[in-house]
DNA sequence: CGTGTGACACGTA
DNA sequence: TTACGTGCCACAC
């Protein structure tokens, strides 16, 4: 018998971590941290690996780092979404180093 | 099989 | 608050 061990980069995993982003509410966000706690299963790197190869299809935008943050390379295409959304920011919008999402405000758990 | 890299997180200074 | 080091897990070389 061949046994599915619990591995990150089966299609389980990604399914399971595509289903968390996808429920994430408009103008709201959460962290890598949160989503691997919640599946269970690897860590933050991880859900950042699957959203980087499987992401396209979900709000992306609404997941950030602990701090906030985001890669610089998505800021641009983040902050139309952020505009559209309202999602409450930190620092200069004007500044790509300092954008951040307001985590005090913002923060959603899933399934909280 | 060692080394470097990455859509991360955390402790310490 | 920022900067640096370390831990983490999977993958490319």
């Amino acid at each position: 018998m061949l046994v599915k061990s619990a591995t990150t980069d089966g299609e389980a995993y990604v399914e399971a971590v595509l289903s968390i982003v996808e429920q994430i509410p408009s103008g709201r966000a959460t962290t890598y941290g949160a989503i691997a706690e919640t599946v269970g299963i690897g860590g933050p790197r991880q859900v950042g690996r699957v959203l980087s190869l499987y992401g396209a299809a979900v709000p992306w935008w609404r997941v950030v780092r602990a701090d906030g943050g985001l890669p610089e390379s998505h800021h641009p295409e983040a902050l139309a979404h952020y505009r559209g959304e309202a999602t409450p920011l930190l620092g200069s919008v004007t500044d790509s180093r300092t954008l951040r999402v307001d985590l005090r405000r913002a923060l959603w758990s899933p399934s909280g």
